[in-house]
Formats: structure tokens, C-alpha cells, sequence
DNA sequence: TTATGGATTTGTGTATACACTAATTGACAT
DNA sequence: ATGTCAATTAGTGTATACACAAATCCATAA
């Protein structure tokens, strides 16, 4: 494992920061899940994982406080941070109203360019779904709300977004892997694209809020039943 | 000035480590407008000022390129962000779009204590605009603010909303110094109360988008100003 | 056997030293 | 006089060394 992800930092070896590789490596296994929640982090230990020393480690875990993947365990080391089912919800519910906001700006301020780009990713996800490919319609969804994010013209806005998204990613996963829920949430997108298609930034901000938290019920299910 | 900052860094001088004592005393110093966009801010000079290495100053400036508040400029040293107008704006509406989503959010969730420590807050504020007490009035607004955002009972949010908000807080407050708009302010806070003490959080959420676009319009129109 | 105190160990936090890149300046040639 | 190329320099990026704090473990005593 560890040199699997040597060689994935090593492919991108071309001038970037070793530090910021090895953030964007740790962000990774940590949106994947590849590093769990809680897990320590200990920098010579990740220092010789990477090749490198301490000092670019430490950079990197610093950012990654800063982002709020990691957290500062006092002096006894950093650990993957630890969230609760409670502000995993709370994550969740953000991100529904976020990406509420940004649909209903994105409805008013399209470009017919833009809209007939997501027309193009929703249709295409149809063949996703009766596949039953879920690598491919968490690409797909991810490649279809940022498409959102950029229809607001509001890049500030948009970077927000995609931060909080970012976070939730690993649990996103998860939680579309149950059920027929990729079915119920190609479904959903429908609704949102026809709210978009009619110019009503409202419904589909409503039907988008809905989406999002239709997920997050997806994944309390999911964890109620691991847990009781 | 940097004696000034020196000794109001060396005043919380316990416990914390260096590299976020030295984080957050630039943070303030680049909120308050000390350090103006797009200052070159050279580590080991840095180092020199807070009597540290170039170790901690270098581990505070890359948290905070993560928090948007420095830039990278290639190897010729990082800069404090340097924003243009669009995305002044930008961070703006996304700001107003956040507050309202907290205030609607908020109307709907907070506890009557909650509701009538808000309500002190803003009896208390109408002095202060009668003084034509800017500092106080800011304060005060923070804290009207970051009380609705503790309000909407989801930590995240707040969380989220705190972060756009004080990245913000450098153009607030010059802002808040053109003609009327402090009263003016007051004023739309007090529709804003109005809208939660009747629950209508939709309401609220509207009058506190217009609330937050005023403002930007009063800084628009304050650089404009200057600029033309 | 258990509690307490110190020694050892482990790992973070900071400083310093070194490497490498890129920019600037000066010299030389046209 | 101006353009180009090389040498110097300034400053970042990384490695290593050292300091310090906390936790664990072992020995000793009650």
C-alpha cells in the first residue's frame, strides 16, 4: 500500500512542492478513507513513507489542520480528524444548503453553453446508473455539481463549495453505495435539471436541498446499521 | 509598528506555540488592513520581527495560503492576497448568501434564550450609532452576527460562515465609515429582528441578503470613489 | 501487591545549515 | 549604445540537529 502511494506521488514529480505533494497525497487517502478517522499521524513515520523529511511532512500536516482534515492531538501527535456522526450530519447539512445556493444562481446566471454542458453530463449518467458503476457516477456527480459551482460565476463561491464537498467525499462514497440509491439520486438530478431547464432557481434549490440531504439520510441509515 | 506588534504578541506569550502566535498576530494584521494586499512578505525578516526562525514564520504563511489570506508568487516570495474588486464582490454575495441561509436557519432553531440575548444585542447597538461609535459598532456586529450563527445549532456552518466573514472584516470595516450607513445598518438589522421575533425565517433570510448586498454596494461605491 | 518517583524513551517544536532556483547586475561583444 | 550571457546574490525549499515536554516503564519502598 504504502508504495502504491509512493509511486502515485512520484508520477506527479515535476516541479510541484514536496510538501504540497505530500499534502495532496495525505488529502487523498484521507477523502478515500484509505487513512481513517482517528488514525495517528506521526511525522517521521510519514517522512519515510514519502522519501522526504520531516520538515515538508510538517508542512503538509499544518495545512491540513488549517482545511480541518487533521487535528492537533495537544503534543501527542496529530491524528485524521475525528468526526461525529453528529457533525458528519452537520457537514451534511451545510453542503445541502450550499449547493441549494449555488443551483439557484446558477439557474439565473447560466450560460446557454453551461446549460447545454450539464444537459450532456446528466444524460450520459444515465448509462451509469443501469451499469450500476459506482466509481463512475461518483466521478460523474462530482464532475456535475462543480459544473453548478462554476454556473454561479462566482468563483469565490464556488472554491467554498468544492472545500466543503471535499470533506464530506469519502463519506459520499459510502453512502451511494447503498440500495438503490444511485437510481433515487440520477432521479433526483432529473428534477434539479428540469427546475434548471424551466429558469426556476427556487425549485431547484428546494429539489437540490433535498438531494443533498436525501444522501445524508442515505448514510445515517448506512452507519445505524454498522453501529446498531 | 512592529514593536507595537511585537509586544502585543509577546503579551499572550504562554503555553501557545510560536508558529500560531505568529499566525495569528499576521492574520490581525492583515484583517485590519496593517498589512495591505499585496505586500511581499519575506521569512526571514518576518523571523527577524518576532524574534523566531524562519521555521515557525514559514509554518504560519503556508497556513495561511491554505486560509486564502497570503498568496503564493512563485520563489519570488509569498504576498498578502491581493484582491481584485470582482472578487471583493464575489466574497461579498457569497457572504450575504451565507448569512441568510444562517439567519433562516437560525429563525427556526434558536432557543428563546438565544433569541432575547440577540435582542439585547441590538437594543444595546442603537447608542452606539447614536454616538457615531464605529469601533464599538463593529464589535457589536461581529458579535449580532456570530450570535445567529451559534443559533443555527450546526457547528459547521458556523464555522463556515466565520470564515468567510472574517475574511471580510478588513473591507467591513471601512465600509461601515461612509456617510449614514451605520444608521442605515441599524436599520436593517432591525427588520431583520422584526422577521425572526414573527418566524419567518424566509423573511429574515431576504431583508439580511439585502442587508449584506448594501453593504457591499457601500463599499463599492467607496472605491469607486477613491479608485475613480 | 501497589503506589510513587525518577529515568528513559518517544515525538513534537524550533533553530540552523545546506541546496537549488531564479533574478539581477555587470561585463563583453556587436 | 545596446543586447546577451555569465556570475553573483537573494531567497525559497529541504534536511538535519538540538531542545523540550510528555508519557511510559522500571525500580524501590510502603
Amino acid at each position: 500500500m504504502a508504495e502504491v502511494l509512493k509511486v502515485a506521488v512520484d508520477a506527479e514529480d515535476d516541479g510541484g512542492l514536496l510538501s504540497d505533494r505530500i499534502r495532496n497525497a495525505l488529502t487523498d487517502e484521507i477523502a478515500s478513507g484509505a487513512l481513517v478517522a482517528g488514525s495517528a499521524l506521526e511525522e517521521q513515520q510519514l517522512a519515510d513513507r514519502f522519501g522526504a523529511s520531516r520538515t515538508p511532512v510538517r508542512e503538509a500536516l499544518r495545512q491540513l489542520v488549517v482545511s480541518g482534515l487533521v487535528e492537533v492531538r495537544g503534543r501527542r501527535g496529530l491524528v485524521v480528524a475525528r468526526m461525529t456522526p453528529e457533525r458528519i450530519m452537520d457537514m451534511f447539512e451545510t453542503s445541502a444548503e450550499v449547493e441549494a445556493m449555488c443551483v439557484r444562481l446558477a439557474t439565473y446566471r447560466m450560460t446557454p453553453l453551461e446549460r447545454s454542458h450539464l444537459i450532456e453530463l446528466h444524460d450520459a449518467s444515465l448509462q451509469m446508473v443501469e451499469a450500476n458503476d459506482v466509481d463512475a457516477y461518483d466521478a460523474f456527480n462530482r464532475e456535475f455539481h462543480e459544473c453548478i459551482y462554476r454556473a454561479t460565476h462566482n468563483s469565490f463561491l464556488a472554491e467554498q463549495a468544492q472545500d466543503v464537498r471535499s470533506r464530506l467525499s469519502a463519506f459520499r462514497r459510502t453512502q451511494l453505495r447503498q440500495g438503490d440509491r444511485i437510481r433515487k439520486s440520477r432521479d433526483e438530478h432529473d428534477a434539479i435539471m428540469q427546475a434548471i431547464a424551466e429558469g426556476d432557481g427556487e425549485t431547484a434549490a428546494r429539489r437540490m436541498r433535498a438531494h443533498m440531504l436525501n444522501a445524508a439520510s442515505a448514510l445515517r441509515r448506512y452507519i445505524d446499521d454498522r453501529l446498531g
